[in-house]
DNA sequence: ATATCGTGTTAAATAATGTTAAGTCGATAA
DNA sequence: TTATCGACTTAACATTATTTAACACGATAT
């Protein structure tokens, strides 16, 4: 069950301001309106966000104000303004303030989502890389540092080769792992041998998750493994 | 060996209806034109399209309606609005419908590629990312994530192609699956021995399907097959 | 009607994958 | 040093997926 992005929208022109929230909401995203700068920082004070979209020209405050104080007490918040024109030199002020990115009106409700997922896919990418990975897969707990898969008490320590295939598995869960993209990062040469190396694993792994039939390593004859979850 | 994407136009003025059509072909699409919201939602049932640009204002069945018709059979399909004015309260009710963007008239041509070409970069993504689609096919239950046809207890698990081929006949259920089409989206190469292959394929299926009576694959001479539910 | 083409079906051939065990190699401990 | 161990690779054989071939049948057009 995915939890629903949480989206600040700070924006002074009530007609547009109502169509993005509309159609932000309409697009799966918990997105709220604020009418001015003021209202906005209320608002992000008091709930959880997961990203800002300000506009640039608001009343009582404006949208560099805001973001500057937005900052103040979270560094992290992926930011995006709206500026009405394409004021280069705004522009640049906005990045100085930690923007994320911009958009200049009039801009295409496509573009924005896009702007949008390019931004959370980034900030998220991000936060994943640096966290020490722990998938869960079922009763098992798979932790890609210490190289074990264990189930309640019962811990199995992994080899270096079975932890990075199961690693590339999980990062890919439920899509397909190719066989040459597996082949290229963990055996770096993708020849016929490390290639019987690789099946040789995958029946390994196989038996290590044998005890959980929820989660399963498939073949895609030609193309390469799929873990479902 | 790029696949055509298919578009479907629904715009009752013939003047800028025709002029869009060429005008996207040359650009590479596949676009067919309907003069109106009843004969392009006939048009939609009868054939695989991958976007829909529809005008709003139309006789017989306007756009609005005529999404809401398509999205009772499609869930998933981008929507793209061609709205007269800019009419907010308008454009507000077509997110509601689950519409991907509107481009309000006059635009230009350059800019309606970019509004689709955005779209379809969100929407591909979208779907090569969580394709777990479940369909129900009479008694049976077909998991395209898990490649299984299950009946109650009774799991078959099917092979790469016969999940892929399957997938492709519930997208299109009731519709031309065209033999081009799919050889391309599975096959890649649409030759001679590959369609001696996909035959093979349908007769497999078929076995498979053969417990379910109201359920059916039945080939559609010269174009492809249509599985009716 | 009949020639031709597209399709249905089965079986054989080929290619990819599954599995187990033996072989290689380096690290480590006696 | 040499014996042993563990991780990984290679080999061998088993099984399954996919393609190709062969022949039967039905639709379409002349």
């Amino acid at each position: 069950m995915e939890q629903k992005t949480k989206l600040l929208l700070a924006e002074d022109d009530e007609n547009l301001g109502l169509l993005l929230k509309e159609y932000l909401i309409a697009k799966g995203y918990d997105a709220e309106l604020y009418p001015d700068g003021e209202a906005a920082y209320k608002g992000f004070m008091k709930e959880h966000y997961d990203i800002c979209l300000l506009d640039v020209m608001m009343p009582k405050k404006d949208g560099f104000t805001l973001a500057k104080d937005i900052r103040i007490v979270n560094t992290d918040i992926p930011i995006l303004f709206l500026t009405a024109k394409n004021m280069k030199e705004d522009v640049l002020e906005g990045f100085k303030l930690g923007a994320d990115d911009y958009i200049t009106k009039p801009f295409s409700m496509e573009e924005l989502i896009l702007r949008i997922e390019a931004i959370l896919r980034r900030t998220l990418h991000e936060n994943q890389d640096s966290a020490n990975q722990v998938f869960t897969l079922g009763k098992f707990t798979f932790d890609t540092l210490k190289q074990t898969l264990s189930e309640g008490e019962n811990v199995v320590k992994l080899t270096t080769k079975e932890s990075d295939l199961l690693k590339l598995l999980c990062q890919n869960a439920n899509k397909i792992l190719e066989r040459n993209y597996a082949l290229k990062s963990i055996w770096i040469d993708d020849n016929y041998f490390n290639a019987r190396s690789m099946d040789v694993y995958i029946t390994k792994l196989r038996k290590h998750l044998k005890a959980e039939e929820t989660v399963e390593i498939i073949n895609v004859h030609g193309k390469g493994y799929k873990l479902i979850l």
